[in-house]
DNA sequence: CGGGTGACTCGAC
DNA sequence: CGTCGAGCCACCC
């Protein structure tokens, strides 16, 4: 075996993976992001959708990853499936103070955090 | 190595 | 806010 090579998710490696979850630990309570504002900071505005898929991996890190607050730019809770129930993304947000009806996000703007406030 | 998929986004209507 | 089409990139088979 001179190459194990059969890992799904790859530790570290990926910076793409570990950039967002280090965005996304940063978001902090009670504010959300958005999957493109992520892609956008760590340098791929275009690939919004590997911010998701690499939210789909932020599982396999020893650190946790507020995956719950981060949604999709319309305010909508896409990923509360992901979560082990639709109910789950919810309850975690209003847990929070985050008001959500209807899978989308209560004075969304007001809340929204951006990536780029880490560097101010 | 090609094709399908996806927790997205944007523009147009 | 509704739908449709296109772009995007990594992962899986």
């Amino acid at each position: 075996m001179t190459k194990s090579s059969q890992s799904k998710i790859p530790e570290k490696n990926t910076d793409f993976f570990t950039r967002v979850y280090d965005v996304v630990r940063q978001v902090p309570s009670g504010r959300v992001t958005t999957y493109g504002a992520i892609a956008r900071h760590i340098g791929s505005p275009q690939s919004a959708r590997m911010v998701g898929w690499a939210i789909n991996g932020s599982h396999t890190q020893s650190e946790y990853v507020p995956a719950h607050r981060v949604i999709n730019r319309k305010g909508m809770l896409s990923g509360k499936h992901h979560f082990g129930g639709p109910r789950v993304m919810q309850e975690l947000l209003e847990s929070e103070g985050v008001a959500v009806i209807e899978d989308h996000v209560v004075n969304f703007d007001s809340i929204y955090w951006d990536p780029y406030m880490e560097l101010i």
